[in-house]
DNA sequence: GCCAACGTTGGC
DNA sequence: GCCAACGTTGGC
């Protein structure tokens, strides 16, 4: 199974907000064909880093696919072809050690993640290796 | 607050 | 179809 990793900034949507609903999210407000097309690649059940941009920068916790790729509700206009789509995740468990993207940056295992390339792609995969290594720093 | 990187738009 | 101009994102 692949792993993947979503990007939000806390003050529009945090960590903190995802766990504490305990229910399936709908990921909207995408508007990147790359990261919309990384979310039509992913299967239930798949999981996914949570990353905090800007303020923290740091991995959060672990959320999980429980919805496939549909269209976004945010960007629906009637009679028009759907363009955006999304998928909806869940809270799994935080990592009980933030992982930040210094530390990232500073262990070479990790110096081809995408996260570290190509910042601003807002879903993004995340390599086996990658996964591992990341839970590990984090303390799972 | 600045700036680099990237994506999108629009004129040609 | 190319490319300059512009807007946005996100790290520093």
């Amino acid at each position: 199974m692949a792993h993947w990793l979503f990007k939000s900034e806390p003050e529009t949507w945090s960590w903190q907000q995802q766990l504490a609903k305990g229910a399936p999210e709908e990921w909207h407000g995408v508007r990147n064909y790359q990261a919309r097309n990384n979310m039509r690649a992913m299967q239930l059940g798949e999981l996914g880093f949570f990353y905090h941009s800007v303020q923290e920068k740091r991995i959060m916790g672990i959320v999980k696919v429980v919805a496939l790729a549909h269209p976004d509700s945010t960007a629906l206009v009637p009679g028009e072809k759907v363009v955006w789509e999304c998928v909806d995740i869940e809270a799994v468990k935080p990592l009980p050690k933030p992982v930040g993207l210094d530390e990232i940056k500073a262990e070479p295992d990790l110096a081809g993640m995408v996260l570290v390339n190509n910042s601003r792609l807002s879903v993004q995969p995340v390599s086996d290796g990658e996964w591992a290594k990341i839970c590990a720093m984090g303390g799972l």
